[in-house]
RNA sequence: GCCCAGGUGGUGAAACUGGUAUACACGAGGGACUUAAAAUCCCUUGCCCUUACGGGCGUGAGGGUUCGAUUCCCUCCCUGGGCACCA
């Protein structure tokens, strides 16, 4: 027999494997498995030990699957942008795609050198234009679907590296690398409305297995609570403001109202600007709030310090609850960036607020008392005592308590419970009960160079040329009175101009008076036109268009009137009041003569609105349409409204309008993607992405108008290209979507995924924002990607460090594999303990799984065809092992199979089926020593083609038990009895035992507990 | 400060649902083989008392519930992780 030579072995069954291409994912999957591992960052140092624990999870676990006869999905690929690569590129000078591309050869000659079961026909990179052509994709679906805008943000800025810095990179205020303060920084930045998915964040995390800290730290990262919105009067002198000015306040307290003695606002809210002349002491308030804008955000957040403020003199606000003046502060303990960026300051009840009452001698009223008296104990919770009761403000042995309980002070409410008065008192005061979030939107800009260039185009001539929005009304005019007015102010704000014309004889009009009327308006041939025609207008907007013959950019009918109007409908106008003439002036509308295919081709979109319940206009008129060849959509309630009933807002229209739209942003157009990274790039940081720099890159002509324009250079956060990845191995060639839905439904959602705990925020909420966005644009049809995560421990150096070059006590997977065996890597890093745990690395511990291969690989020499005994220990480990691997505790697998193999060494002979049975279940976690015997006891084909071996239930059952004897608890003796034995037989046997008597001399028995199967307790006295 | 997770031999760890605490492995000690060493194999190995038989104590500390607690409850200590003036 050969000696166990791993590396021959390790290398001939990985060739096999890859030849026969045994862990291909099959095209038409009957029982779908998706097992994930988080793809890596592939660095220069090469992998990590701590990379294949994960990766050796998974992959026992997609064997396991295959063994039991799924179809499995196992890719593997690179998280390949980053920084790391560019800080290495301005060093020396080497492009990141040379240096990147370096490391990802390494990695996947390590992973490989492993044995791990991926499908490398899947594999993807994120750096890959082919892959990062679907990223800048993403961003122009969020983009187009309102979910990506543009807004000046605050960022960290160093002034020695001209750079932005991550907020990782800020440690103590101070630069990472040069260690120059950093400063804050106002610059134009993406974001994502994560804030949108909030709520849907939050609840569906319910629906999924995960670690339960990992959920409850994304709970708490996107910090949903409930509360409501206040407003506070102000007074003073304010003959400088024409409006009656009102602060607003969140508040998850309402309950505690009437205990509000003063108000606070932060440094930067807007209102403090408009009251300067109302404010007495400006200089000093001024002075305050440049010195808090000066404080980073360190300093700012710095809990140690004490608490600073001024106070607003001239102006005070009105406690809505009592109507009493309190004063207003300016303190940079209130931010800015939550809820309205000012409170209601409650000292008796919030610890904040209590500090700094003391510090400034505001008054504190206690509000609320706790429920039970003994937690009213001074002693006990620090409470003041019962007496206390009432103004405190003198009272210094008073702690602020923060909780809930009966009401006082608080005027018709006392006595209630605090959760009771809490929607009434909201209601007393007109407030609005609210849900806030400290989930903040995702910035996504980056000031790099190695990461996806944002598909955007910045246009000056398109940003001179506001679009115009004409608003036509129908018959009375009357969405002139309801719903225009808000569209307008939407649209307004959106940067569009907006013209809402009142039509000639609204009640009693002709077409040819409404287009005459239309085309005093003055449109020009240059301008951008949207049109939104209601009822009546669309006949009268639609003949405007085709005589003049104007280019309109969008237009959209709103209940179009038309020849299908049945004499129902006419009625039905006639039932709501309106006159005889008016309804013959718009029957006479449908009669005019319109070149429809003309408008069609004017118009480079053309949308038709129709609602289901609207009494005049029938979902029928869509044919009288029918040459527009317009999309059209169908609501309920959005067509008309009467005067009584009006219709206010009409959310659902302002997806035909992009937001920012005055700001020349305009999108590449698909078919230009990818946006290339571009080649002539000097990495010195100047302050500005490099892409700047790039002539090539950086102009560009405007896709839309064809002037001048400039190119976006920032480029995307890596945590954009990984919210997808998942979907690309599903289809990883595709070269017209990011995935066929075809391909994404075979094997999406992921069943199981694997990764560190480090990712339990960023990665994984915005993998799962992206897919939440999919499921609601109609892409997919689940909303959570991940079924079932698992997270895997670090491993610690020997000494129990962090491992770390500086240290020296790094392991390289490479070494380990040379020495020991890629099965022994497996095998140990499964055995040392669970899979969450951080556990240190030991050379010793290694060592000891090896010698149990070396014992498996001996025993082959015992190997016989007759029957021998040991049956019932083989069926025992198959069922530990299979449960063992379904709940992923595989260090006790191990060890059960490793207690299965002392058994076959000490006897003489190992029956081949037995032996054969062990090496089925061995497998999954050493496939390539699995592989090699499997051969030598006579296979031609691969292990792997076998499937999972069945326990025998019989086989499994033992008769005979150790029963343990306990006398008042304690352990004292055990008798082997049948393992079905009666508690009348036990009872018999034990109480003649000798051992039993000597404790029982002179004793009394009180009870006795039998415990079936296990043991039997006798209580004496 | 708040929120999580954890604390079991010299070490990594095991223990089903409240039922023999320390499986499996490492290390250590002793022995066999060897001229010798390595490797391998066998025995011992929680601590304390005892030549032994046997007994006592033991799962971070203290208390409680229970016939019985590593497991459930309360208080406290320590380690690791997350959040950090979020009203």
């Amino acid at each position: 027999m050969d000696k166990y030579i791993h590396q021959e072995i390790e290398a001939k069954w990985q060739k096999y494997w890859a030849k026969e291409k045994i862990n291909q994912a099959p095209k038409s999957p009957q029982k779908k498995k998706y097992i994930l591992d988080m793809f890596p960052y592939p660095s220069a140092a090469g992998l990590h030990v701590g990379h294949p624990e994960g990766y050796t999870a998974t992959d026992i676990y997609s064997r396991y699957l295959r063994l039991n006869g799924y179809d499995v999905l196992h890719p593997m690929g690179w998280d390949a942008f980053g920084l790391p690569a560019e800080n290495f590129a301005i060093k020396q000078k080497v492009h990141p795609q040379i240096t990147t591309d370096k490391s990802v050869e390494t990695f996947r000659r390590q992973i490989q050198s492993l044995g791990l079961s991926y499908d490398w026909s899947r594999e993807i990179k994120t750096s890959d234009p082919a892959y990062y052509k679907w990223t800048q994709w993403f961003f122009l679906l969020l983009y187009k679907n309102g979910l990506a805008y543009k807004k000046k943000a605050k960022v960290n800025w160093c002034n020695s590296c001209q750079t932005v810095l991550a907020n990782e990179q800020v440690v103590a205020g101070q630069c990472e690398r040069c260690h120059n303060e950093v400063v804050q920084k106002d610059l134009e930045q993406w974001f994502f409305k994560v804030t949108q998915y909030a709520d849907r964040l939050l609840n569906d995390l319910d629906t999924i297995d995960w670690p339960e800290p990992i959920k409850l730290m994304q709970k708490n990262w996107i910090g949903r609570s409930e509360g409501a919105e206040l407003e506070f009067a102000v007074r003073g002198s304010l003959s400088a403001v024409r409006e009656p000015v009102k602060i607003k306040v969140f508040t998850t307290r309402p309950d505690t109202l009437f205990g509000v003695t003063y108000m606070v606002l932060a440094p930067e809210h807007g209102l403090i600007n408009n009251l300067k002349l109302a404010i007495k002491n400006w200089e000093e308030v001024e002075q305050y709030i440049k010195l808090a804008q000066k404080k980073n955000e360190i300093e700012r957040t710095d809990l140690a310090k004490a608490k600073t403020g001024v106070e607003l003199k001239g102006i005070r606000a009105i406690n809505p609850a009592t109507n009493k003046e309190i004063p207003i502060f300016v303190a940079d303990y209130v931010l800015t960036g939550y809820g309205t960026g000012a409170i209601m300051a409650v000292p008796a009840h919030d610890e904040r607020d209590y500090e700094f009452a003391k510090k400034f001698s505001l008054p504190i009223i206690e509000v609320i008392k706790p429920e039970s008296l003994m937690a009213a104990s001074p002693i006990e919770s620090g409470m003041a005592s019962p007496g206390a009761y009432g103004h405190l403000s003198s009272d210094l042995a008073y702690k602020c308590w923060v909780g809930t309980g009966t009401m006082i002070n608080s005027g018709e409410f006392d006595g209630l419970t605090s959760e009771e008065a809490k929607k009434k008192i909201t209601q007393k005061v007109g407030g609005q009960l609210k849900t806030q979030y400290k989930l903040r939107d995702w910035l996504v800009s980056r000031q790099r160079y190695w990461g996806a260039p944002i598909p955007m185009i910045y246009c000056d001539h398109c940003a001179q040329k506001k679009p115009k929005v004409l608003l036509t009304h129908g018959l009375n005019a009357h969405a002139n009175d309801n719903w225009f007015p808000w569209l307008k102010e939407q649209l307004e704000n959106s940067g569009y101009e907006v013209l809402i014309p009142i039509l000639p004889n609204a009640s009693v009009p002709t077409i040819a008076e409404w287009v005459a009327a239309l085309q005093s308006l003055n449109f020009k041939k240059e301008d951008k036109i949207f049109i939104v025609a209601h009822s009546l207008s669309a006949p009268a907007v639609c003949q405007y268009i085709q005589v003049t013959g104007l280019p309109i950019e969008k237009l959209i009918l709103v209940a179009p009137t038309g020849p299908s109007q049945s004499e129902e409908n006419w009625s039905n106008m006639r039932t709501a009041g309106a006159e005889v003439n008016s309804i013959e002036a718009a029957k006479h509308f449908n009669q005019a003569k319109i070149d429809l295919v003309r408008v069609k081709k004017l118009a480079k979109e053309i949308v038709i609105y129709l609602s289901d319940n609207d009494p005049y206009i029938p979902l029928a008129v869509e044919k009288d349409y029918q040459p527009l060849g317009a999309r059209v959509r169908i609501f309920n309630n959005r067509g008309h409204s009467n005067r009584r009933v009006g219709m206010l807002s009409f959310p659902e229209i302002l997806e035909e309008f992009s937001l920012g739209s005055n700001s020349g942003l305009v999108p590449v157009p698909e078919k230009d993607l990818p946006v290339l990274l571009p080649d002539d790039v000097d990495f010195k940081p100047t302050g500005e992405s490099p892409l700047v720099n790039s002539k090539k890159f950086h102009n560009v002509k405007c896709p839309v108008c064809g002037a001048p324009a400039k190119r976006e250079s920032d480029t995307m956060d890596t945590f954009v290209c990984s919210s997808w990845y998942y979907f690309r191995y599903t289809d990883p060639e595709n070269k017209k979507e990011f995935a066929s839905q075809k391909e994404i439904n075979k094997w999406l959602p992921v069943d199981l995924y694997v990764g560190g705990a480090e990712h339990a925020v960023l990665h994984l909420m915005y993998a799962r924002f992206f897919t939440k966005v999919l499921y609601d644009l109609g892409y997919i049809n689940f909303a959570e990607p991940f079924l079932k995560l698992r997270n895997q421990g670090m491993i610690l150096g020997e000494d129990g460090q962090k491992m770390s070059k500086s240290r020296g006590n790094v392991i390289n997977p490479d070494d380990v594999v040379r020495d020991f065996g890629a099965d022994s890597m497996r095998l140990y890093e499964m055995f040392m303990g669970p899979l969450e745990d951080t556990k240190p690395w030991s050379t010793k511990g290694i060592n000891g799984v090896r010698r149990f291969l070396d014992k498996v690989w001996l025993l082959q020499e015992k190997v016989t065809s007759s029957k021998v005994q040991g049956d019932k220990l083989v069926h025992q480990t198959i069922k530990k092992v299979t449960e063992d691997i379904e709940n992923m505790r595989y260090n006790t697998a191990i060890s059960a199979m490793m207690i299965l193999v002392n058994g076959f060494q000490e006897a003489k002979e190992v029956s081949q089926e037995n032996l054969e049975l062990f090496l089925k279940i061995l497998a999954p976690f050493s496939p390539h020593l699995a592989e090699e015997l499997w051969q030598t006891l006579g296979h031609q084909k691969s292990i792997f083609c076998q499937s999972w071996p069945k326990y025998d239930p019989e086989l499994v059952k033992e008769e005979e038990i150790t029963l343990v004897i306990q006398i008042n608890g304690k352990m004292r003796t055990n008798i082997q009895v049948k393992a079905d034995i009666s508690e009348t037989e036990a009872k018999e046997l034990v109480l003649v035992d000798t051992k039993v008597k000597s404790y029982l001399t002179g004793k009394e028995i009180v009870k006795v507990i039998f415990v079936p199967g296990r043991l039997i307790n006798i209580v004496v006295k």
